[in-house]
DNA sequence: GTCTATACCGTGATAGAC
DNA sequence: GTCTATCACGGTATAGAC
């Protein structure tokens, strides 16, 4: 790597022009959505030549794909890694839903500590791709799915005699708030007269695990009814 | 109006170009949002010269905003008149949280009886645009909020002593939820081995709105807890 | 008032030369 | 790594036909 490949970010970090690229179409993208963005646009945004884009990765939609796949490992370990240390916390009876919760959500708090705002930025893309018909079933599902799966597994473990399909659509509605945190529209904001900031991902975070599952519970109890009616 | 203007549906009812432009793009503009349509594809779609799309609304900006505008005031008006006709047939004490949910939610349901396929492209281009930073707030905020705050005043009075902005945040978490119903992603459907299908609004209201009401209502007992540990 | 044919001109992604 | 050319496509404007 030759030094004309580098530049300094504000925290005084050398960067490599690949990674500006990277960073530059991570917050067009975010903002703008897939067709909202031109290559130019984001040539010009990292400061560095178009035809730099195409020499590090080709076409637009590999751009696209690298923006997504580059922290999407990084997010996804450290929630597998909550769970885990979690479920090794609880005793043999396994986890609570409110700490499976828990394990889901906490992990993100990072995003809000770090120095590096790409990490918001991410959270608005991911938002934008779990919400589109066209990219949503491809990549989320292929790089999110097998750990939802793996939460879905615990909450079933902490919820007995639950059908499969609520504990999903738990999830779902999980997984639509989440969605629209990250998509930081600041609609709350101004609906709320300003009373709630979304961009405070911890105090959500706080209202959130509590919140759900409430509803996870809800759950539980109606399932329990209709077993006990049953019988 | 001239015969010339008019098609028929497949219902048979004869449908103006104008608004065959509106169904077309409706549609479009659910799917790949405003900057992944090209005003081609809508003429196309709609079966009309691309000239006439500029007749009828000029710049597309102003398609876009008639398409989102066409079916919103139905939509409102109708949520309007279920919390007015719950709140009339509650005694003083005004409705439960339950019942306020299921008015906000329930009217929605016709959009999955409706012979017009059109109202499902439309749920899912107010999921595009609730997501979206750039039209969320502009036109979200200016023809949904009003009625959302008719809402939050109904929820506020159903539990009081509760922090307004804990009640806000309830909506948030309610509205994400919605959104990502509406988008009509199919991705739960993947996630769930086809468990779930998210085609079906009625199973889904059937099941946010005790979901929901049970996270309202543990923010009001939290709310409760709080004023006594404090007394 | 409704609709059509056609042209304009900037911008886009991408490929190939250097 | 960089520069430039290509060529299709985009929104929009306009003149005129029914």
């Amino acid at each position: 790597m030759s030094m004309s490949e580098l530049a300094k970010n504000r925290t005084g970090k050398k960067i490599s022009r690949k990674e500006l690229i990277l960073d530059a179409a991570e917050e067009l993208f975010s903002i703008h959505g897939y067709d909202g963005v031109t290559l130019r646009q984001v040539s010009k945004k990292a400061g560095v030549k178009l035809a730099l884009i195409d020499y590090h990765f080709g076409r637009k939609r590999d751009l696209f794909e690298s923006v997504f796949l580059r922290r999407a490992k990084i997010l996804n370990d450290a929630r597998l890694k909550a769970l885990e240390e979690c479920e090794r916390a609880a005793g043999p009876e396994g986890p609570s839903v409110e700490s499976i919760i828990e394990a889901f959500l906490r992990p993100l708090e990072f995003v809000q500590e770090s120095e590096d705002p790409g990490w918001k930025h991410y959270c608005a893309l991911v938002a934008y791709i779990n919400n589109s018909s066209v990219w949503g079933n491809v990549m989320i599902g292929k790089h999110f799915n097998p750990l939802v799966l793996r939460f879905i597994e615990a909450l079933k473990k902490a919820m007995p005699g639950v059908r499969e399909e609520e504990i999903f659509w738990g999830y779902h509605f999980l997984s639509g708030a989440l969605t629209l945190t990250f998509a930081q529209t600041g609609r709350i904001d101004e609906l709320s007269g300003g009373l709630c900031k979304s961009s405070d991902f911890q105090a959500i975070y706080n209202r959130m695990i509590p919140f759900f599952s409430a509803g996870f519970k809800d759950i539980e109890k109606d399932n329990a009814d209709k077993t006990l009616s049953g019988a």
